[in-house]
DNA sequence: ATCCATGCAAATCATTTGCACTTAA
DNA sequence: TTAAGTGCAAATGATTTGCATGGAT
């Protein structure tokens, strides 16, 4: 990680931990490394990739841990899951004052490109409030493309 | 079924065993049984929904046929798949020029509304061609709200 | 000291597959 | 006749849970 990351790093780890302990819950070495691991990676990511990259560290963490840690972080609002089409639950790490975005997905790469637009959301209050007395929770939009460019640019590294 | 909708029915299935033919399967019992239940309750509908249903019809049809069955109704134009925000893939009956449309899903008794707005795709088709050079292949819009009316209108029959 | 967290393995849930048997063409 | 279809049960893959042990407060 670089300086500047550090710095918002720890502040957001320390977060993190009031907002644990505020529910009675620990501080632990393990949630210390997803965690870290898991907002300096910065990406849409899955159980098993964020599993890899947490082990290169403290090899010996399970499944179970980091599962358990990432629903911890999406109950307190530190991520949100995303089901796209693949059958598997990513996860996007969520600021603290940070609106809910949009997706495109390049479905040869996989490549997560995110977008908000205010012209979009407009036109589907209206839609919302034209179907009757609805309360509008959440919005999920994915658009699914392919790089037209031969070799997609945009590989997962 | 109706009188109305048993022509459409008959006309339905006699081009889903045309397909098949040309692909060189067979018309069985239980093909029939699934499709003529799936399209008559004409609703996004869960594996087990279906299976309960084709049950009354025909008790013995197992698990494995419904889900072979569906994966030959989307390969051949006549299903969609839905991947919501439940964990459970649902069906969604495709007719022949049906356009694609989006969901608002109440959160509540899970009735899903479909709706198609000009406005929101061409704003969509824009912010894609902002990205750059993409293809779109497949939009997916999914609104998830709860009726605010007490006691919800549309519980599921 | 207490109660939460961890790691493992076993359980669960949705979906798929292998296989012996049945059936449409 | 023969390739495809079926039903069952076992396999798979993602995720969750039970439990004995370890660790933070």
């Amino acid at each position: 990680m670089a300086e500047g990351e550090s710095v918002d790093m720890s502040k957001l780890l320390e977060r993190f931990y009031e907002r644990l302990s505020e529910a009675g819950l620990k501080s632990t070495r393990q949630r210390e490394v997803i965690f870290e691991t898991f907002f300096s990676l910065n990406r849409h990511i899955s159980v098993d990739e964020l599993l890899a990259e947490v082990r290169t560290t403290a090899p010996h963490v399970g499944y179970a841990t980091v599962y358990r840690t990432l629903k911890l972080l999406v109950e307190h609002g530190f991520a949100r899951p995303r089901h796209f089409d693949d059958g598997q639950t990513r996860y996007d790490p969520q600021d603290e004052d940070e609106h809910e975005h949009d997706h495109l997905i390049c479905i040869d790469c996989r490549r997560v490109m995110e977008f908000d637009d205010e012209v979009v959301h407009a036109r589907l209050g209206q839609i919302v409030r034209d179907f009757g007395d609805y309360d509008l929770t959440r919005r999920k939009i994915e658009l699914y493309a392919r790089c037209r460019i031969q070799d997609c640019p945009h590989r997962p590294q």
